[in-house]
RNA sequence: GCGGGUGUGGCGGAAUUGGUAGACGCGCUAGACUUAGGAUCUAGUGCCGUAAGGCGUGGGGGUUCGAGUCCCUCCACCCGCACCA
């Protein structure tokens, strides 16, 4: 009997889907997604009538393991936006592609011998397939791939470019390099308004001119904005490469922990530090997040002050130090240099010199991060040097220390113990003497309220006053001048590596460094079988001879570029992507200008998002992009967090193992347990508090981690044991009931935690997937998934549905609809306009659920109502709009539809209700007419009988009646 | 240490300019329909209280007729930077 009704009731829950009353999204989905691609639906124009709206993701690096639900976050909500422009008017670009060079592959080519060409194509493919199963607008037909020489060849001639361009600091922007060797052979180097990151030789024209070939190279390596000059890196010996910053944690690489070292190697660098004050200025304009602005700021890091000269007892030499304070050079009383820094030899005296010694080779020893790590341990040596006060005149001692860093400033400080925190340690812990240069007895707390003190002509200053005056006194007795300093570092660009694009530049048998012709590009990277590192801390490329190798005793450069090469530019070729004769057209460059909104996460704070707007500025200096910006708005999507599941483990015995129920390690006490991670898929309830382990999760554990498949797992009902579940004593438990340790965090492939989206959308539909995504909460902040918390979607979407259907079939009639159903649909129109406009899309879907529910208390069913809705629900869920669309009679794309407009007129009121507050609590409400007057509103609230009530033996001061608002009644 | 952000029911979160705190959803409770319910529908659901009422947006203070929202102060958590001269 039961079989026979289940089997009832499936076979008519399936004839409800043929007559197409129930909501089946899957097979609507895979109808409308092919529809789109057959139509070119979402195919982008250069259409200069219509006004343009580029919307664009941040460039995905396709991973071999897919996306999880966190990724496709962004991409909706850009989605929405990119449909709700088109549904606008607007000309929409919304393109994506694949940022497919970098190391996972090669690194997986080394394990595995699979040519990186090969894994990355298959990674791509398995991304395209995961994003067009959540029907996404993208034109597909601008789509490329970093690694594709169509597209590279654009990214080597932008590096090209930058090797023969110089900065002028005079314009302030970038220059054709020949007008700088007409200027070398006029005037040499002396005084050209070039910028320049190290202090080049100076020479003059005639010098120039008499250099040969080489040494001009040489020279004009100091202004190219892409050059070659020796740097300090992270050699990983190990992998065999150079390693960038981030790549490297504590000294060891990130990748399999290798150690790290520091070693001098001849590098191509971009001169990205050339731009730090228009990188820094131009963020003003930018519609991005506070808090990602500041993030920029701090990492160019300007600082505003002076370099001071010092002379050097018994020595030729001077020490430049570099100080935003120059009003304290009367406090300075000894002075610091850094360990490495190479006057320190010179200097030293003999009776120092073991000590001192001693104390660089420490330092040598260490890395960056240990040296960091001792901050709050004052270290150091005298050298037995001195350095003469530059205005006093008067002896310093000179000290070395591993707080003053090489690398910043000139690798000196002037040291003035009573300004400086620093400093002021290192004075007490060496008894070092201190001058206060400053009163501060009035114990004011505001620096610049301070009057100067011990200070010669500057006594008596404030702390500004002070500042001009000293460095127009530095500045005429050629003491020291005014200068601004960036953090900023040049960006590090050779990578001995294979997989990314050729550096392409070619030398002669001399070593003089040519780029290549326009017409010799693109350089294609030759195909290797053999992926390990060349010898020597060069590329695999190295090896390739007869590529390397070129007629007349040339010889290839055998680097390869870094990811952002192609990352930096990328949003420009999607303005015209198959252009062969630019990288993209001025027409096309002309109409799309910038890109309007940019969506992303906030792991590209600083590298993606810094190099782009360096690209893009370099590109508008050469005239090829009009504007100095590349993203107007930007908006950081937040994370979707796991709930990453554990047992509890106790430490107390090993064999068999314990795993415990949580509420019995609550109370056998949890020092006793560690914890062991368990795959989110085996657990019951996943999300929830009271998630746990059946029976068949506990099978499901141990067979997923054999070393524990003699356990016992022991809950208060019972224990189970190789598959058995033993009822405790006097329990009547059937089955485990192991409650699981859950904790909100990362969702990632390590933590065992990951929900891939493909699944969820064959459960519940994409429509609904990409709907919850939007209602879990604000975009930019991160929030866990929920497993549960889909269904009030899913179950929304089914009643939306049932909004077009009667007695089972599409129903839609034309009557002209009561005023109560077009408050409703106008009110959402007005919200979710309002809402979209503001990113606030999690609003929106509550909207749309609102709507929804009144729509369906009321029974309304009118075409011009429920038509409108179709396009307003579009951009969110637009594969069950386009169905209802069609079902509703149209033959056109519901994505090609104007967006509703909401009418005033209906949203007008004739009556309020207000709420009428005694003292600010709310008591009561009453309705007015809107035209009531404040008179009318007052007189009738002071005859209410809840007014009087809470009035009694009181006397009313005050009414403040807001209009259309609320009353306010004030007693006393 | 510095800078930024966030604190609202059991949970995710609403509240655009100071004006009904808790929209919407999850969860929970009760009921209806059901052989059944992890389906569907209806009602309820901030806390205390039988009720009247009181209390409530991290704590304390202030401005205001009125504060989640503005000001001061303290606390917690998250993110970024971190010897930057």
């Amino acid at each position: 009997m039961d079989l026979i009704c289940g089997n009832f009731v499936k076979f008519a829950t399936s004839f409800k889907f043929l007559i197409n009353m129930e909501y089946n999204p899957r097979p609507i989905e895979a109808k409308w997604q092919k529809k789109w691609e057959q139509e070119g639906t979402y195919r982008t124009k250069t259409d200069p009538s219509k006004p343009k709206f580029y919307v664009l993701d941040m460039f995905p690096y396709p991973s071999g393991a897919g996306l999880h639900v966190g990724h496709p976050l962004g991409y909706i909500a850009s989605d929405i936006i990119s449909r709700y422009k088109r549904h606008s008017g607007y000309q929409v670009l919304h393109p994506m592609g694949y940022d497919a060079f970098g190391l996972p592959a090669e690194q997986y080519a080394v394990q595995t011998g699979v040519h990186p060409s090969q894994s990355t194509k298959e990674n791509i493919d398995r991304y395209r397939e995961q994003l067009s199963n959540i029907g996404f607008d993208y034109d597909w037909s601008r789509s490329f791939a970093t690694c594709d020489p169509k597209y590279y060849r654009w990214t080597q001639w932008i590096f090209i470019q930058m090797y023969s361009h110089y900065y002028c600091t005079e314009t302030q922007r970038a220059k054709p390099l020949s007008e700088l060797e007409n200027l070398f052979s006029k005037s040499g180097n002396r005084d050209v308004p070039a910028f320049s990151g190290q202090d080049p030789e100076v020479f003059s024209a005639s010098e120039w001119n008499e250099m040969n070939p080489y040494e001009k190279d040489q020279a004009l390596m100091n202004y190219r904005l892409a050059y070659r000059k020796t740097s300090h890196v992270n050699w990983c010996p190990e992998l065999g490469t150079v390693l960038a910053n981030d790549e490297v944690k504590d000294g060891r690489s990130e990748r399999g922990g290798y150690p790290v070292e520091k070693k001098p190697m001849v590098q191509w660098s971009l001169r990205i530090s050339a731009y730090s004050e228009r990188l820094l200025n131009d963020l003003e304009g930018l519609d991005w997040s506070e808090s990602l602005k500041i993030v920029q700021r701090n990492w160019i890091g300007k600082s505003t002050g002076a370099t001071v000269c010092f002379s050097v007892k018994l020595s030729e030499r001077k020490i430049e130090a570099f100080t935003t304070r120059p009003d304290t050079l009367f406090g300075v009383t000894f002075m610091v240099l850094a360990p490495e820094h190479p006057l320190v030899d010179e200097i030293t005296t003999s009776d120092r010199q073991k000590a001192v010694n001693e104390y660089r080779k420490k330092a040598a020893s260490l890395s960056d991060r240990e040296r960091q790590a001792n901050v709050d341990q004052v270290s150091g040596e005298f050298t037995g040097g001195y350095a003469f006060h530059p205005i006093t005149g008067e002896e310093i001692p000179i000290w070395i220390s591993d707080y003053v860093l090489m690398d910043y400033g000139t690798g000196a400080v002037m040291a003035v113990p009573s300004d400086d925190e620093r400093d002021r340690k290192f004075a007490s812990h060496f008894n070092l003497p201190i001058t206060e240069v400053y009163d501060k007895s009035s114990g004011e707390n505001d620096v610049n309220k301070y009057k100067s003190i011990h200070s010669d002509f500057l006594n008596g200053l404030n702390v500004p006053d002070a500042l001009k005056k000293i460095i127009d006194y530095l500045e005429q007795s050629k003491i020291g001048k005014a200068e601004v300093r960036y953090k900023l570092r040049d960006a590090i660009f050779s990578r001995q590596r294979y997989w990314g694009e050729p550096i392409p530049i070619i030398y002669d048998r001399d070593g003089v460094s040519r780029a290549l012709k326009e017409d010799e590009l693109p350089l294609e990277l030759p195909t290797i079988d053999d992926f390990k590192p060349g010898s020597d801390g060069r590329s695999p490329l190295s090896r390739v001879k007869e590529w390397v190798e070129l007629p007349g005793g040339y010889r290839r450069e055998t680097d390869t570029m870094p990811g952002f090469a192609g990352s930096s530019w990328y949003f420009l070729r999607y303005m015209d992507p198959h252009n062969e004769e630019e990288f993209a057209s001025e027409e096309a460059i002309q109409y799309w200008r910038e890109v309007d909104l940019y969506v992303g996460g906030t792991e590209h704070a600083v590298g993606h998002l810094m190099y782009a707007r360096f690209y893009h500025k370099f590109l508008n200096d050469i005239g090829k992009v009009p504007t100095a910006e590349p993203f107007k708005k930007l908006i950081n999507q937040g994370m979707i967090q796991g709930v990453i599941e554990s047992l509890y483990m106790d430490k107390r015995t090993a064999d068999p193992v314990r795993f415990v129920c949580a509420s019995l390690a609550e109370k056998e006490g949890l020092e006793h347990f560690s914890k062991v991670l368990v795959h989110a898929d085996f657990v019951d309830n996943y999300g929830a508090e009271d998630s746990y382990l059946s029976g068949e999760g506990v099978k499901k554990f141990t067979g997923w981690n054999k070393s524990f498949e003699g356990a016992i797992f022991e809950c208060p009902g019972g224990v189970t044991n190789r598959g058995k579940f033993t009822p405790g004593e006097g329990s009547t438990a059937t089955d485990s009931h192991l409650l699981t340790h859950s904790e909100v965090g990362k969702m990632s492939k390590s933590k065992y935690n990951v929900i891939n989206p493909d699944e969820v959308i064959e459960e519940y539909g994409t429509d609904c997937f990409r709907m919850y995504e939007m209602f879990l909460g604000p975009i930019e902040q991160s929030k866990p998934w929920d497993t549960l918390g889909i269904e009030g979607v899913s179950k929304f979407l089914r009643r939306f549905w049932n909004l077009y259907f009667k007695e089972e079939q599409f129903y839609i009639e034309d009557a002209k609809p009561e005023k109560e159903c077009l408050v409703v649909l106008h009110q959402t129109i007005k919200r979710v306009r309002e809402d979209i406009e503001r990113f606030s899309f999690n609003t929106c879907v509550s909207h749309f659920m609102v709507c929804t529910n009144e729509l369906r208390k009321i029974n309304c069913h009118h075409r011009e109502v429920l038509e409108p809705l179709i396009v307003l629900i579009a951009p969110f869920a637009p594969h069950i709009a386009e169905e209802l669309w069609s079902k509703a009679g149209h033959t056109n794309s519901v994505a090609l539809q104007p967006y509703p407009e909401f009418d005033p007129g209906i949203l007008k009121k004739d009556s309020v209700v207000y709420p009428v507050a005694v003292n600010g609590k709310k008591r009561t409400e009453m309705e007015f007419a809107t035209s009531a007057s404040k008179d009318e509103i007052e007189s009738a609230v002071r005859d209410n009988e809840v007014v009087k009530k809470w009035s009694e033996g009181k006397s009313i001061k005050r009414i403040i009646v807001v209009p259309n608002k609320m009353v306010n009644v004030v007693v006393v």
